[in-house]
RNA sequence: GGAGAAGUCGCGUAGUUGGUCGAGCGCGCGCGACUGGAAAUCGCGUAACUACCAAACAUAGUUCGAGAGUUCGAAUCUCUCCUUCUCCGCCA
């Protein structure tokens, strides 16, 4: 969300970032959004002249019963009444276009930064840098769910009975490292200053609309029958929703925190035959990192949280690469975005594990979020949100680089302590 | 889930026969005076949003949990909802 004023003043501005997003069946929109802006500050103009009429006379009024004139108020009673309607038609027009202009408004992509690269859709995006070097066994590494079989390890013909395609049930050894990687990398974000944080895993849904685009909205989010609730779809959800219509104070940003959730995901949309497993799936496990902070600082806060997410996996010896998101595949809330992704040996390329984002201050508009300044002046903050680590795919990555040809999997020193002190998961017998 | 109480300007409170209440007081905070400096004291100031404006000020409008209603006029009356607290119930 970008504000109108911006808006009203540059309009080409606005019209050229939405060609960049290649949404060109958007740009009427700018115009029309123009347009309404100004009916809109008409009719506030008119209304409040009537309202404050109004508000005159009926001191007025208290005036004159005061004094005892009962005929003169009622006199001047009757000229409020008067322009009731149409100050109540004037008041209908105002909340109509208000309405009208925030729809409009919501659908108009944040501003996205200079440096991101201009394409139409992921297959733009730009590898920036490669962490590690890409191994590749001699030997066939079978698909993630194979090796986590032989592992007892999972169970998807259970989940399948129970809970339907996409949920899977985390068996053994398996289970235990899932607990140890969300361990290990809350353990690893409170080390880098951030504070460990349990959100409600359920919000309302004004703060939904606070936090992601309608469109991610249809295709993501879990309603609850007969509430007001949403399951989150990632903790970023309720740990930015956390703001909601707060003021804070300057001097406590930034705000950096680290949060555990579970993510539960409708999925909508057909995925290809690699995103079986639990590479997609309906309900995930995620350790998260958001940041709250000044509007000068955020690009540097975004270039900090990318690379934690580099360096979490280098910690565990896996490759990884920076892959920057092109303007086309930006979600509309946001001004940059890259996505790290693990080196797979089996299918000898990578793919997503974390997605790093800076919003701007759209998230902080749409909340109505605020900071209150030195000088006492009031500004929006920006927000970002990473990955730290989601177990569920990132097991793939971990599983696939760790395997030997008998099965067994390694596990690297910094998860042995979650781990009862295991060196090595085995194979069952 | 049931019964009761409450939700006011950063915090604590006043406000209960509707009008001079956008809101008093205390604390906190800011500025100033006093002082060698400080404490104390005294004085002044201290919500957000919107429109107008290049901007500031001024002006006008909106906001006393949220929404709707009654009324010329609502923090004050009515209704619905939400939240918090207390008690009970039910449970991890």
């Amino acid at each position: 969300m970008i504000d109108i004023r911006f808006l009203r003043e540059n309009p080409e501005i606005v019209k050229q970032n939405i060609r960049n997003k290649f949404q060109e069946q958007k740009l009427p929109l700018v115009d029309e959004v123009i347009a309404l802006d100004e009916e809109y500050r008409a009719a506030i103009k008119a209304a409040n002249d009537l309202r404050a009429d109004r508000n005159r006379y009926s001191k007025e009024i208290g005036n004159l019963m005061r004094q005892g004139k009962k005929d003169e108020a009622e006199e001047m009673k009757k000229k409020v009444t008067d322009a009731d309607a149409q100050r109540e038609a004037l008041e209908k027009k105002e909340t109509e276009l208000s309405e009208k202009i925030h729809s409009i408004m919501m659908v108009i992509p944040n501003i996205i930064d200079k440096s991101v690269p201009i394409g139409p859709d992921d297959s733009a995006n730009v590898e920036v840098e490669r962490f590690g070097e890409p191994r590749t066994p001699d030997f066939d590494i079978p698909y993630h769910t194979e090796i986590m079989e032989k592992l007892n390890g999972i169970d998807m013909d259970a989940a399948g009975r129970v809970s339907g395609n996409g949920f899977y049930y985390l068996m053994g050894d398996v289970a235990r490292l899932h607990e140890a990687v969300l361990a290990y990398a809350r353990d690893f974000m409170i080390d880098r200053g951030f504070t460990f944080c349990i959100p409600p895993f359920m919000i309302h849904g004004n703060v939904v609309e606070g936090v992601m685009s309608q469109t991610d909205m249809d295709a993501m989010m879990y309603k609850i029958e007969g509430e007001d609730l949403y399951l989150i779809g990632t903790s970023e959800h309720s740990m930015i929703g956390k703001y909601i219509d707060q003021i804070i104070p300057e001097e406590s940003l930034p705000h950096t925190l680290t949060s555990y959730s579970p993510c539960f995901r409708k999925e909508k949309g057909a995925h290809g035959i690699e995103e079986r497993g639990v590479y997609r799936i309906h309900q995930f496990e995620k350790q998260e990192m958001i940041v709250i902070c000044k509007p000068e600082d955020s690009m540097a806060w975004y270039e900090k949280m990318w690379k934690y997410s580099v360096e979490l996996f280098r910690s565990l010896d896996i490759p990884v690469r920076q892959l920057e998101c092109c303007s086309g595949d930006l979600a509309d809330l946001k001004v940059k975005s890259c996505d790290i992704e693990a080196w797979s040996p089996r299918q000898q390329k990578y793919f997503e594990v974390c997605s790093c984002s800076n919003m701007g201050d759209a998230q902080a508009r749409r909340l109505k979020m605020r900071v209150k300044g030195a000088d006492g002046k009031m500004y929006l903050p920006h927000t970002l949100n990473n990955t730290v680590v989601a177990p569920p795919r990132m097991l793939i990555a971990f599983l696939e680089n760790n395997l030997h040809a008998d099965g067994s999997v390694d596990i690297p020193e910094v998860l042995r302590p979650y781990m009862g002190g295991k060196t090595v998961i085995t194979p069952a017998k």
